[in-house]
DNA sequence: CATGAATGAGACTTCATTCAT
DNA sequence: TATGAATGAAGTCTCATTCAT
């Protein structure tokens, strides 16, 4: 009984949003083994379907990893859309932004064993997707360090840096702290020290 | 016998050191096409021996990679040596020492378009092999930002770190400036910048 | 109600001979991308209908094959009893026999890119099919040419043939026409010079 | 013991030119199944090789394909050129020629109930391949129509043909022998007929 | 040691056919 | 009847590894 129903929302599921389950199956085993150690066969068999339903959903593995890709692009969209729209310090903006991109990334992709090879994988695709990202969540950061300026809390002229400058240095320094973080808790509190100390380099000298 | 002196010079000049060969011109087509992407076959040809000449240096294709990597692993901890000889100032030393780590493998892998995967191919592989490295890395860090606070240069409490934090946060930091470098000399840049921005948050507060 | 009376209305349309509308779109992609080459789904969307369609009017591919040389067979039938009705000479008649029949496959099937394909795909099936059509045809050219032997017209004892030999001979280099025409009326005309020939050949000598 | 000089026999064999042993075997599967009915698993097994040494030896099953046709073309080419070499009597000759392009043919493909698609299968290809050949064939069934001609024997003017348009409805006719022949004798009783009948059909009226 | 032909598991993809709706 | 999502067998091709010479 328990079993028929579960059996019939399965149904509904599966019926609905098969793509959406597959999407999932092959996240799960790309961040576990790796894109090229999982095969179509391992998706089907992990999505509960045949291998030929997953060519009804994507032309071919590369196009199921891009629709991943382009998955994961606009959920990171959607959280620098929404960290912008609340109204936060300059620390904690500039925080909340970079853990709308990266920390996002991390809990996604990064904190797999095999993340750089997913991020490898297709690094023209990658471009193509997630450039647009990486456009709008740079010049978010550097709306808040420009705000951090005007209000007088932040100078980058004194710590020799443009503001431009600044922007990509900070933002590569947060880049670092997915390198050895080895869990989400990790991650943010990386994070959270290296914006702590970078803005603190750009403070205005006494 | 001409032929028989010709071998022997074959020998001693390919002959004794047709591993270094091999693992040359592996490095260079796993730069350049990625591991996975790389045949046997490619890397034979590219050495000029046979494939199975490859299989009488290393066990697999697996062993020859960790080969590679043990051989980066020597050469960024003789870098680390020599640079901790050399006396430099604070800021000076943790420049040469993050570029004596990041650059020598920025140079060697990182560089390439497919870094990424490189370094995934065996994270364990890595672990055991860069593991020490990364161990007399940190110290050799550690130490430079101590001297720095016996200094009085820096001061990394009133930053709310301690000594411990400061290093991690530091190299961390310092890893993301591979994070988007178009060649070495950016590279360089970012880190230079990087280590200036969070050395003056690691200053003495007024 | 409304939608009652449109569904009717697609019924009769479409309905009542989806059947006929399957084979003609069917023809039209085995001739233009061969047997193997066009898939059931490529035959359904020709033809408007779903896949599953398809398998309610036919039991399989193969079977769908048959129906269509079955038709292609009934018409080729139709022609020659055309043609034996209608009062022509000797060459006329031979030429017409031998045009209702080749002339019809070529325009239907050998002027296509893949005919070899087609005709090759159940060779045991044509057999059935157009065996009996075969038969026909061949006693219609023997009956045109005993005529013309009646009419003191042919002799192909003068040419070291039997009756049956001559008409064997005679439909064997007619079929020789469709080798390399390039069109239909290239066709034509290869087939009429073939005949003229043969007929020539066939004549009494003085 | 005996067993043991076979091995060896075909292992002498089999290293030296297995290409050879491999296209053999692809033929004889060709013929008797069809181009696309033989996987190249069949190809493999009947060749006694494993899968992967076809691709030694061939790029693709495709390249397999022409590589067999352009054996069959140089075979054919070097037949028409021993038959140019033979002093014959115009009527031998002929036929002597169309038998060496068309009963060759006929021997190595059309005598398999496949033969449609094996020649359908590339014609592209096979253009590119037969081309040449069949230009050489042509000009040497016109160079012995001439020679007819030349020798009063022949007059395809009296027929209403010019020498080119006598050679292309000859050769045309001829290509008809393969229509329904059940075996080699068949086909060239076949042939002779046509030949007879065609070149009855060019001589000198009276 | 050196060679390279041979192997065969395994990867991606297609498509005729079925079946619940 | 009609639909079309789902199936899974089968096909082509790659490549790390072995082994007889």
């Amino acid at each position: 009984m328990a079993a028929r129903v579960n059996e019939e929302t399965a149904m509904k599921a599966g019926g609905a949003d098969k793509r959406a389950l597959i999407l999932d199956a092959a996240l799960d085993l790309f961040r576990h083994y790796g894109y090229r150690r999982t095969s179509m066969e391992d998706i089907a068999r992990a999505a509960n379907v045949a291998k030929g339903t997953l060519y009804i959903y994507f032309k071919s593995k590369d196009e199921l990893f891009e629709a991943l890709a382009r998955q994961l692009a606009e959920r990171v969209e959607a959280n620098l859309k929404s960290v912008a729209e609340r109204g936060l310090g300059t620390e904690a903006k500039i925080l909340a932004l970079l853990d709308a991109k990266l920390g996002f990334m991390y809990r996604w992709i990064l904190s797999s064993p095999h993340a750089a090879e997913l991020l490898d994988s297709k690094v023209e695709l990658s471009e193509d997707i997630f450039g647009p990202v990486d456009k709008s969540f740079r010049s978010s950061v550097a709306r808040a360090l420009k705000d951090g300026v005007r209000e007088g809390e932040l100078d980058p002229k004194s710590a020799g840096l443009s503001l431009e400058s600044a922007t990509d240095t900070l933002i590569a320094a947060a880049y670092g702290a997915e390198s050895g973080a080895v869990d989400e808790a990790d991650f943010r509190d990386r994070l959270a020290r290296i914006v702590r100390l970078s803005l603190r380099g750009l403070r205005k000298s006494a």
